[in-house]
DNA sequence: GTATTACTGAACGAAAGCGTACAATAAAAA
DNA sequence: TTTTTATTGTACGCTTTCGTTCAGTAATAC
């Protein structure tokens, strides 16, 4: 129910950055404690917004929730497009492993790590959400990947029959047991240097498996 | 607070089953709601037991919950040995396939799902805790398998250096993108046959990339 | 039987969150 | 200026949970 859509000719005007700071803050309180746990007062507090102006911006909590998970949507939506325009005239080598450290990065972030955790617990309840934050989130980047793999197939770098497939297997080469390590809070898994090991290592094996047979 | 350990030689006996009762009954709605959010109440009905009862056993919802998490550390360890005993007399295929048919399945449960989503959050909190859970869990899995890998190497079967990382590659290899889908609760990932296939398709592109040069 | 302990149901006070109501103030248009 | 709307702080009634208390009942040892 963001009102500013409609702009008043008369009054007070609303003022747009506060329904912002809101959802901003419910975020990130979302984020580290769970939906359930977190108070509308506290919401309201880390704001620095009275709770009622919270509740004339958003109808109740369910409601916020999922204008975060629209405005989250769209963030990671306009964040693959990195990888889109950077994929151009570098080696495959290379291309892979600025994708793999920009991916594993990304999940070693608070963010990440909470939102597999916490949030997604919510999201299994509406499988029509889940659906559509797969799509724009792991499946996208699972496509963008597989199109690099697929060009790098036709150029006849590595041997590929189904590239969504080795994406994936790319992906999972990446990843290890990292989810597990990050989910629990060990947190060498976050450092930079392990990172760049993991991400190296993954290339490696991966293009050992993938190689095409005459090169 | 298990008082069962001494056992009183006058009045009303305790009754052992309650106490396991109240930790199941915990355990599963901890499992499905998070722990912040489950009331002792609903736990004391879930076990069909009166609050007063779980007050007396346990002294509040966190010592509950440590003990739960003992529970199933235990457990956890005890599972783990299925694998150090049908390892022997097998092709390395084999071995690997049925490793990683158990391992996928066990992710693809209820438990596992919640625990490492929901869960983790709380043993985030105490490394110490989350470490132990690392090491008798996904740490110990590794290991097991690490052994078998170590194993058929030294028979020639493959070629290793490091068989740690490479058991930490073949389970990234098995899980692939499986943990977001089922985080998301996307349930395709939970049939038997895409589990088969996926694990089928890991060990493949394992030994592929592992392979030992002259054989 | 009695003594002792376990367990139950009901109720309590305290605290916290929800969503709302009200009076007061702030910021704009007319 | 007046009018209109946004925002605030406080407070309210309602619900839920926590952890405890109490009286009554159940199960065992003596």
């Amino acid at each position: 129910m963001n009102k500013a859509a409609e702009p008043h000719r008369v009054g007070r005007p609303r003022d747009v950055a506060k329904a912002e700071r809101i959802v901003e803050a419910a975020w990130e309180l979302f984020l580290t404690h769970g939906v359930e746990v977190v108070s509308m007062e506290s919401i309201a507090r880390q704001a620095g917004v009275s709770k009622v102006t919270v509740y004339a911006t958003y109808t109740d909590k369910a409601q916020l929730f999922a204008v975060c998970l629209q405005r989250e949507m769209s963030r990671i939506e306009s964040a693959q497009g990195i990888y889109e325009r950077q994929a151009e005239h570098q080696g495959l080598y290379e291309t892979l492993h600025r994708f793999g450290i920009g991916l594993m990065t990304f999940l070693a972030t608070d963010s990440a790590i909470s939102f597999y955790g916490t949030l997604a617990a919510e999201l299994r309840r509406s499988p029509l959400l889940a659906k559509s934050f797969w799509d724009v989130g792991p499946g996208k980047t699972q496509r963008n990947l597989a199109d690099i793999l697929s060009r790098a197939s036709h150029q006849g770098d590595i041997t590929i029959d189904d590239s969504l497939e080795a994406a994936e297997t790319l992906i999972g080469l990446w990843q290890g047991l990292s989810n597990f390590q990050l989910a629990l809070g060990i947190d060498r898994e976050r450092d930079d240097d392990v990172i760049e090991a993991r991400v190296k290592r993954g290339v490696e094996v991966f293009l050992r498996a993938y190689a095409n047979p005459q090169s």
